[in-house]
DNA sequence: TTGACCACGTA
DNA sequence: CGTACGTGGTCAAC
């Protein structure tokens, strides 16, 4: 039932805030939450399993929501509970940072895998709907007319057929103060479906069922607050080091043009200037090479390398393709583009992408070229905490597999020295040997070492193994949190030969997946334990790049926020691994540029 | 204009 | 016959 009123000018919000504590929040509590900006807000007991109509709710108009928002988070600091990040940025653009968070969208996409979330989808999932059911507006106005669909009640957010009304989903829920209270009842019930999934699958391991649900989704809220944070740039110094691999900044089209062409000069010098050549066309490379007897099946650098003394239009073409990469992509125009008048590189940021659920960046910032990296820099009165995991992936497949040997081989702080010692070979093999079998390699020098290994880590390969077997079979692998990785339909077997490639690769990617998938967990129950943490010194989290942070904090916090990064990995690990014996270790540094670690 | 492929940057 | 991602170039098919 919902209790709707204004917040009336002089209510202080304290009226809400007694409300909430007399409908039984408690501190600590779980409270939906809905926004509309310059408008009001809804509130909804998430604590207690209920059905929805009968959830406590609370909605009040007000200018400044958020406020309230602010008010109730210091109060109760509940794990406040939406449905999309767009709650979080409506928060942390008002400059709200809140502790604790279940976002609904992103528990979707641990659950049930992929990228595809929203209000709509999740509610039909939840109740075994068919999502490809699912009513839309456009829909709606081809059957109905233009009318209001067969006599229903358009104040009811659920149709009959169980899926949420299309005009609610396109924000009819904020119309007024009792629909957004119900649309906050509904994000309520959600994370409590949510909630019961995860129990019913969990208990393998002991650990906290939700942990990683509640990881992923500060991981999204973490999103929301690079994208408007940014990461620090010294824009001169990095104009600089643009300038030294391309010259100048151009002032116009003609002056971009003419360094383009004296770019290009310095590698067709090389030839007899018989005939044109497209430098950022592969196919005229590739001729061109031949012409100087440099036949190759494919022009990359890493297979041009070697052939740098054999012509010296090769070693021009490399040092080209370099700058050209600059001019392209992470020259001039990029830093108009994307850094702010304040010197902040901003960019989208996605919580889990792909098919092992890392964070994602635009914007260059999860491949911004190392040469750059040096502009990367703390700003006055600030350090850099840069922390990196070593030996990531092999830890984790030491916790997620239990390996009794893999997770003694964590104590060393050189992970692969035991493993070399046990199965007796250089340290390099056995390197190789272990990164072959976490990616699928099965061709190179790998192969005695990899027999070693199956002896030796037998539980361990055989998680791997398993792996890989489902996804050949085309089943759906799920990673140590329990993100599902779906596998696709199978490859068309018209080809015997291709169709061979494909089970193959189907089995590379599971066998990865479940690796780079549980990698990608850790880092962020990791990363989101730091956030957590940084708030008393002022600090802030930068960058996440798969196995490292970067930390940007005030020069006399410097010390204390680079110990407390271990610690926060200790936490994180332990309940991730729910108490597997496995050591995870880090390399933390104070620095002032990116380049110094 | 879109999608494929190449190429290359990061982990 | 190692995985994942983002970006920009060219070319062919619209």
């Amino acid at each position: 039932m919902a209790h709707a009123a204004s917040l009336e000018a002089g209510e202080n919000g304290l009226g809400v805030v007694a409300e909430l504590h007399a409908a039984g929040l408690e501190r600590g509590g779980w409270l939906a939450l809905v926004i509309v900006p310059g408008v009001g807000c809804g509130f909804a007991i998430a604590n207690e399993p209920q059905p929805d109509r009968e959830r406590a709710c609370v909605a009040r108009y007000t200018n400044d929501p958020v406020a309230l928002v602010a008010l109730i988070e210091q109060t109760f600091q509940p794990r406040w509970v939406w449905w999309s990040r767009q709650t979080a940025m409506q928060l942390v653009a008002a400059g709200v940072r809140v502790a604790r968070c279940w976002d609904v969208d992103a528990v979707h996409r641990l659950l049930f895998g992929g990228w595809q979330a929203g209000c709509a989808l999740v509610w039909a999932t939840l109740h075994g709907l068919d999502g490809g059911s699912m009513p839309t507006m456009g829909q709606l106005d081809l059957l109905s007319d233009g009318n209001i669909d067969d006599g229903d009640d358009v104040d009811e957010p659920i149709r009959p057929d169980g899926h949420l009304r299309p005009e609610w989903v396109v924000g009819g829920w904020a119309a007024d103060s009792d629909r957004m209270a119900r649309w906050a009842a509904l994000a309520a019930t959600s994370c409590h479906l949510q909630r019961q999934r995860l129990s019913e699958r969990a208990p393998s391991l002991g650990g906290e069922p939700t942990a990683t649900a509640r990881a992923e989704s500060a991981a999204e809220l973490l999103c929301v607050e690079l994208m408007f944070d940014g990461l620090p740039l010294d824009v001169d110094h990095a104009a600089q080091l643009i300038g030294s691999y391309i010259g100048p900044r151009p002032a116009n089209e003609t002056e971009i043009a003419t360094s383009r062409q004296q770019r290009d000069r310095r590698v067709l010098d090389h030839l007899d200037g018989s005939g044109s050549v497209d430098l950022r066309n592969p196919t005229h490379v590739r001729a061109m090479l031949r012409r100087v007897g440099v036949d190759v099946p494919n022009t990359r650098a890493w297979r041009l390398e070697p052939l740098r003394d054999v012509h010296p239009v090769v070693d021009a073409l490399l040092a080209w393709r370099k700058a050209e990469r600059i001019a392209t992509t992470y020259g001039y125009g990029w830093l108009d583009e994307h850094v702010g008048a304040d010197g902040r590189l901003r960019g989208e940021w996605t919580g889990s992408d792909g098919a092992a659920g890392r964070m994602t960046a635009q914007a260059g910032l999860h491949n911004m070229p190392a040469e750059l990296r040096g502009a990367v820099s703390a700003e006055p009165g600030h350090v850099l905490v840069r922390a990196d995991l070593g030996q990531i992936e092999p830890r984790v497949l030491a916790a997620v597999s239990g390996d009794d040997a893999l997770m003694r081989a964590t104590m060393a702080d050189d992970l692969y020295a035991p493993i070399a010692t046990r199965l007796g070979v250089e340290r390099a093999i056995a390197k190789v040997a272990v990164l072959a079998a976490m990616y699928g390699q099965t061709s190179g020098t790998a192969g005695q070492a990899l027999r070693g290994l199956d002896a030796a880590y037998p539980v361990a390969m055989r998680y791997l193994r398993d792996a890989e077997d489902a996804g050949r079979a085309g089943r759906d692998v799920r990673t140590h949190g329990g993100r599902l990785v779906r596998m696709g339909a199978d490859p068309d077997a018209t080809d015997p030969n291709r169709e061979r490639a494909a089970l193959a690769a189907r089995g590379r990617y599971a066998r990865n997946a479940v690796v780079q998938g549980a990698a990608a967990e850790l880092f962020k129950a990791w990363a989101v334990t730091v956030r957590a943490r940084l708030a008393p010194f002022d600090a802030r989290i930068v960058l996440c790049l798969h196995d490292e942070l970067l930390i940007h904090a005030p020069v006399e916090h410097g010390a204390a926020v680079a110990e407390l990064v271990d610690d926060c990995l200790h936490d994180a690990a332990r309940r991730w691994s729910a108490g597997r014996p496995v050591r995870f270790v880090t390399s933390t540094s104070i620095i002032a540029r990116w380049s110094d670690a």
